[in-house]
DNA sequence: CTGCATCCGAAAAGATACTG
DNA sequence: CAGTATCTTTTCGGATGCAG
């Protein structure tokens, strides 16, 4: 499974019609990708790994967020099938997201992804400034 | 493992000086996930998993990506510690490209989310099409 | 409270031409 | 071959105003 070929299966199944590559220009996959990896899709999903929240509560976990920003993703990602979106049509209003069933297999892949950056920051950090100093 | 909450402990832990945490609006842990997640970045390392390649065989890979955009994508990883970049001052020049152990590390997991989101394409699409009836 | 619509400057991406 | 420089186009993202 970790040894595989990447592209060069990917791309010849994609070719054949049996399959979706990212690695395909015009690929479908790689717009979802993109959705996910852009970096408010991924820190909106992970964020929503804990439940299920509003949208002001979201706005606070993923800090720095804007409104528009955050409004533009959940509907990029509800459009994918990866976030439900509930609305109470209360008065004031109340709308929850939650992740729907594949939504959570990617925010966990995402959050693995994401603890192992995390972990290994200091080591990050010591790899840019060895980089800084020889590339002036 | 896939319990845990995701926001609050690692907030937490950061205000604390403990960690880092990319859900923080200036931790520099945010600033790799992007560099990662960023769509160049993330199939720039996924290309990677299968070897050493030079520069336009890796362009090939990835298709569709600029010159200008492989160029940036791959100083970022090889700032971050994740690609390693071996120059052979020859003429014609060749430049070798591959990842660094930890780069390896975190293409495995980007692999993972890929893999995940090509295999569920038929479904994700269904969601889409949804979507897209009823929010015309 | 939960958003969508619009505008605007800043930033990033893409195309193309050129250099060592 | 492996990029850099430059220019144009697109997108990002914040601010504001408004509706349900």
């Amino acid at each position: 499974m970790t040894t595989e070929s990447t592209v060069e299966a990917a791309v010849g199944r994609e070719a054949e019609g049996l399959c979706f590559s990212v690695f395909g220009r015009a690929c479908p996959s790689r717009h979802v990708l993109k959705d996910i990896t852009h970096a408010w899709g991924s820190l909106t999903l992970a964020a929503l790994r804990d439940g299920s929240f509003r949208f002001n509560e979201l706005r606070r976990r993923v800090d720095g967020v804007s409104e528009k920003m955050l409004s533009q993703t959940l509907q990029a990602l509800e459009r994918d099938g990866l976030v439900h979106r509930e609305a109470q049509l209360t008065n004031p209003p109340r709308v929850d997201y939650r992740l729907t069933e594949l939504g959570h297999e990617v925010a966990e892949r995402l959050y693995e992804l994401i603890s192992l950056v995390e972990a290994r920051m200091p080591e990050i950090e010591v790899a840019q400034r060895g980089y800084d100093r020889t590339h002036s």
